[in-house]
DNA sequence: CTGTATCCAGTTGGATACTG
DNA sequence: CAGTATCCAACTGGATACAG
């Protein structure tokens, strides 16, 4: 059990890792970008295409996070114009697993949540 | 395989599932709310309490939000003051048992990630 | 006790222009 | 190609006051 006991962090506390982590995944993009890169190593531009609606801003920020995390690597070519590519590292990899039960339950269960959503307007007229 | 194909909903597609899931998810209180629940009903105060750092109006609107996706019920006691109490229904404990597997995953490798930032601020001088 | 309503400072993120 | 820099409109969320 490498998993740490919950005196020395406590779930509910702020600054746990859950917190975290769920932070940096919940930054909108970051999940979409690390899934993008699962298949393999994608250049800047490839990953703005693959990636619908995030502006050139956001994958600049959202990447530069993954690499500070440690979870994606950049490497630049000296080539002109400049290559660069981004891929997961080994922790990046891994926590794209955990990302995609959640990825997983969204696709099962979207239906329902979609019902109960209509469920509630139903019940709550303006 | 409940999985939706990918022609249907594309990942990286916006209002794709994944996205409508992670964005609620992403809300910074919601995985700590719906963890919270895990163990049991609890009511509007008690969980103020047990969430860290949370506000009286995020709360409430964090519950709101749970509660149009189906992810928690919310019961009205009509004792003066009046009771209401909060719980996962079977759709939210479902998604409990995927936010768990990020939680974890956050708990195995907080380390690796403080020591890859660590790292990083080494090598980029300010 | 369990909220709702309002104010407002701080953050987010798109658009645009520019650089090596 | 792969960014950086800047402006700014929109959204977020805490604090506070008030209510059933």
């Amino acid at each position: 059990m490498d998993t740490k006991s919950p005196t020395k962090y406590d779930l509910f506390k702020a600054g746990c890792p859950s917190r975290q982590v769920f932070d940096r995944i919940g930054e909108r993009w970051t999940f979409l970008v690390l899934l993008a890169l699962q298949d393999g190593k994608l250049r800047f531009n490839e990953l703005r295409r693959r990636v619908e609606g995030i502006s050139q801003k956001m994958l600049t920020q959202t990447l530069r996070g993954l690499e500070q995390d440690g979870l994606v690597t950049r490497s630049v070519f000296p080539t002109v114009p400049v290559t660069v590519e981004y891929s997961l590292t080994p922790l990046g990899t891994s926590l794209c697993g955990a990302v995609h039960v959640l990825r997983n339950w969204a696709y099962d269960h979207i239906e329902d949540m979609d019902a109960a959503r209509a469920a509630y307007q139903a019940d709550h007229p303006a």
